[in-house]
DNA sequence: CGTATGCGGAGATATTCCCTCCGCTTATGA
DNA sequence: TCATAAGCGGAGGGAATATCTCCGCATACG
């Protein structure tokens, strides 16, 4: 096989990734290595988003940069062999959430876990909000989460437990707004995101009579200065050249 | 005054701004100049934050690097010149509200004229929610909104009319989400993040009978993919060194 | 008209990111 | 056992990006 594939190589014909699978099994000391990386990036791109560095990943592996991109030539396919997975569970729970008669309760259930899922990863966030480095099979089982949504928020408006005029393409705003709530007061308090998904929840009854209870403290003074100070202004591209 | 300002410097005497107010005026081209830049950063600042460049203030203002770094020595005192004004004008909103009979009123009002400047300027958001840059009289300035907004949430509270588990110290929080709201989807549709504003009163109220009025369309595909291609994972400090 | 003041922007310095290259090491199977 | 294909580390090249200085030249103004 491996003699294939380089006599192919030689006469000019480049392998496609998939077209021809290339299964060479790796040796054992590359395998074990190919899984530190996975698990080193698993862990770097939760807490950082998609932008950390091959060069991050390796380090944090204890491995040479050279190692990370001989087994994955460059972020995408680090990304797309991490987040595959993810996606299907988002895809699971918006599957499960349909199940429910209640479309409310279904709709709590699919915002509780997905905002879970998407708040407590960046890297997960980053791919559901984001479009870089998100190519390929990544994109299509991304592209299937949507439609489920669509029937979900449909189904509880029938109902009339959401707000007729909540539309299904808010979610991913919502998302980005629990990452903000999360990125701004996570170092003080994890989790307080939930708080804010708590008032929001709160406002897309479409019949409340009772408040959701907040599952957190707000911040105290001392934690909202530290939160001040982990404040980053996002560099935009400034559209000169 | 130039003079002794000298004398001081080249007896290892640095002057601080402020100590000795120096009031120099600038010959006739360079006090246009100064115009010019704080006309142009006040517009960059707006768009893109307090991360732009005074190298990009410079190049926008049609004037040369050196020219602004003679004005303002850095970036702080650039910020400072152009910001201290429009704290005050939040300062004034909260007072403002402060003077509704009803709580809720006052609130509503606190909530719609802070988000409106904030979520439309860039930058005054990352003075408010954000540390750097942010000295002397400007932080000191900053720091006389949270008691108001304190005044503002209790007398709410008081009255019944705003849900009693809300705190002061949630505004940034929703500051934050807000402009997420608006960096995500401002692209396509400037002014959205009224729209999740009303879905977040609607969630702070003690008690509705009705929904408050979705003041924009939620994004259509098309936007939202938009959204999709401007999101960019901001990257974190990654600790080591 | 002399000179203090101001101007432009190249470039020094520093940081960050992506990725390649190549000398050395090691697993593997003939 | 040992030849060798496969793998490894990480220095370093190259490209951006940001901050700030320096100095030869221009100009406002008394």
């Amino acid at each position: 096989m491996t003699r294939l594939l380089t006599v192919m190589e030689d006469l000019g014909c480049p392998i496609e990734e998939g077209e021809v699978q290339v299964e060479r099994t790796l040796r054992k000391d590359a395998e074990e290595n190919r899984e530190r990386i996975l698990k080193a990036a698993k862990v770097l791109f939760a807490e950082r988003g998609l932008g950390v560095t091959l060069d991050d990943v390796a380090h944090s592996a204890g491995l040479g940069v050279g190692t990370v991109y001989r087994r994955f030539p460059n972020k995408d396919a680090l990304v797309e062999a991490l987040f595959e997975q993810r996606v299907i569970e988002l895809i699971n729970v918006a599957k499960a959430a349909l199940e429910f008669s209640d479309g409310w309760e279904g709709f709590l259930y699919l915002l509780a876990n997905m905002l879970t899922l998407e708040t407590e990863d960046r890297g997960l966030r980053d791919v559901i909000l984001g479009s870089e480095y998100i190519k390929g099979r990544l994109r299509d089982l991304k592209a299937e989460v949507a439609p489920l949504i669509e029937s979900l928020v449909a189904k509880a408006q029938e109902q009339g437990t959401l707000r007729p005029d909540f539309r299904a393409n808010d979610v991913p705003v919502l998302t980005a707004m629990a990452g903000a709530a999360q990125e701004y007061c996570g170092v003080a308090s994890p989790g307080i995101w939930k708080r804010y998904v708590a008032i929001v929840l709160d406002g897309l009854k479409a019949n409340r009579s009772s408040l959701t209870h907040m599952p957190e403290e707000a911040l105290n003074h001392e934690q909202l200065h530290q939160a001040t100070l982990n404040w980053k202004s996002r560099r935009l591209s400034d559209g000169r050249r």
